[in-house]
DNA sequence: CCGCATCCTGCATGATACTG
DNA sequence: CAGTATCATGCAGGATGCGG
């Protein structure tokens, strides 16, 4: 999703936004397909790059490496490169990703309450 | 945002996504760029619609009742019609939608604490 | 193993015109 | 006032091939 409120607003959506800016900045930073189930997936321990690729299951090495670089530079995950041969590279949750993992178990519990088939 | 693990996906995908099933879920029915807006615009009352579109700015028509009906179709907002001349429609929040709303607070709080500007 | 570069496609959104 | 219909477009994400 793009980012809201950049270009084109007038002045009520500047007016208004800034009272809910905090939404759109969370939802700028959650943008992505992958995001929150990346960020779930680091919350119990540091990941492999391989590791959050096969949990997901479909998305492309591109996806994944795009993703990964905008959770960084939003500064939600760190990245910790091993000097080895192959080499290893570890992600983890930042004290600020941190601080969005109610978020995610919220958005859990309503989908389990809530949830039907997704087809 | 298209949906999660409709087409394409791995025995691996679905596997473990049925473990985080609600977050895709409640990802799917917020997908969209004002979603979380107008249901915050809707927490306090309901609203009609040039109301919603005013507080949004920069909305089209066109998006605006787009995302609407999905809302509805989802069965997180009521759409009630007055039989008047001029006509007029006002949203109001389900007890599902309603049920999203410390999501939101949550994410307002967030973007508060841990925000930049947007720019 | 963990990427990056490139190309391609679909879909969400916007713009615009029209209507009961 | 609250839509519908149609067309245009930008960008996220997938596919593929190459590289340290």
């Amino acid at each position: 999703m793009s980012r809201i409120c950049q270009d084109g607003y007038d002045d009520d959506c500047i007016k208004e936004n800034r009272e809910v800016y905090g939404i759109t900045y969370a939802q700028n930073v959650l943008s992505g397909r992958w995001k929150y189930l990346i960020l779930w997936f680091l919350k119990p321990k540091e990941r492999r790059y391989n590791e959050i690729k096969n949990f997901l299951g479909g998305i492309s090495q591109g996806s994944l490496t795009k993703q990964l670089r905008e959770l960084e530079t939003d500064g939600l995950i760190n990245r910790k490169i091993y000097p080895e041969v192959p080499p290893r590279v570890e992600y983890s949750l930042t004290s600020k990703g941190e601080a969005l993992i109610p978020i995610i178990d919220l958005m859990e519990e309503f989908g389990k309450k809530f949830g039907e088939n997704l087809d």
